[in-house]
DNA sequence: TGTCTAATGTACGCAATGTCAACATTTGCA
DNA sequence: TGCAAATGTTGACATTGCGTACATTAGACA
């Protein structure tokens, strides 16, 4: 049954896919749902989508790549659950908390990854950024805090929650009961509430 | 040059190893001074040690074993230079970021990992918690807190330093100003001395 | 001292993986 | 209509973790 959508559309000849960088990444997302961050490989994702093992390299250079590309699209996602205005920043922590519970190994992909980064993915988690910074300025304590401070917060609520996720997935807590893990929303208010938080210290070891 | 030391000896036979495990190890150790985890291969650290490529498995069952082994002499470390008594939480805090910093590679082996750990892992991590509560109750601001509260804030401030090392070694703040990273110690210190920290919300996402 | 057994290391092979080069097919534009 | 670029396939190579069969040595025991 040959179909004839024009424009945008699937099967368009049981050859060219028709959009296969998009599937590749819908098919990382399916098997990240079910499974660790190390099982993914260039292979499978290609079977996954139907298409032959080396048809990524036409779309991606490389496996890492194609990572950085389901990461990138976790940050967004993240980011929107983040953003719906007059969210504090204890409510941000919480459903970053639970974004990355619920899909740990997806989380543990954007979490992971080496220093030199592509250019969407350091654009996806500018704007998970910023929303955490507009929630902390939302979350201030009166008087407000310097801009800087805003930032300093954030990025310490960010690292709360990506350490916290971290320590529960198997760095850590395994042998803790469930009470003796502090609450990612509580903690985050309290470093918003506190007293004021300098730079980095200075690189005396 | 035939060496005759009789017991804990190195060059035996050159066949016979003497202490294989231990310098599986300590190849491990040098190797990752020197590169990132991916690169550690059951071969390569073979090859430095002088042995076979399949040797290494009379000592370890598989290649993840090793990696933790290698891991477990990091906490080991970690909590002995978190241990000396006297040291609040912020200093504490500040040495395991330091550490994590002088040693990536090797701290990211070793917060690296999935849910099953060996037992030698489990005990070791236990060793830095315990140093690490034993901090927060020296730093308790004044009345102290409860000993569930004081395990709460250690855990707190352990996943603090590993998500701000995971973000500065390539999880997401390529793009700041070492200015807007904030400081653990600070961090810790705000958190003991902030309000009470009540147990892990309920789970209602 | 000589011999046997278990511990330890080696040789070799297998399947999976990331990557690349050469080739085939399709699409879209001149 | 014809051709070039985009896209996908096939086959290959090196590396990896891991298992099996064999070789070598150390240490206990007679």
């Amino acid at each position: 049954m040959p179909n004839s959508l024009p424009a945008n559309a699937k099967s368009k000849s049981a050859y060219h896919h028709g959009d296969l960088r998009a599937a590749l990444i819908r098919e990382g997302l399916r098997q990240l749902e079910a499974g660790a961050v190390a099982e993914l490989s260039l292979r499978g994702l290609a079977k996954g989508a139907g298409v032959s093992g080396s048809a990524p390299y036409r779309h991606f250079p490389d496996k890492a790549a194609l990572l950085e590309a389901i990461a990138a699209e976790g940050y967004r996602r993240v980011a929107a659950v983040v953003a719906p205005s007059g969210v504090r920043i204890g409510e941000a922590a919480r459903r970053m908390a639970s974004f990355a519970e619920q899909h740990g190994a997806w989380w543990e992909l954007m979490v992971a990854g080496g220093p030199s980064v592509g250019a969407e993915l350091e654009e996806a988690r500018g704007g998970l950024l910023t929303e955490l910074v507009g929630a902390v300025e939302r979350s201030g304590s009166g008087a407000g805090h310097a801009p800087d401070e805003a930032i300093r917060i954030a990025v310490a609520v960010w690292a709360l929650v990506v350490g916290l996720a971290r320590l529960r997935a198997g760095g850590g807590v395994a042998l803790l009961d469930e009470a003796m893990v502090p609450d990612p929303a509580v903690l985050a208010e309290s470093l918003v509430s506190g007293r004021s938080m300098p730079r980095a210290g200075a690189p005396r070891p």
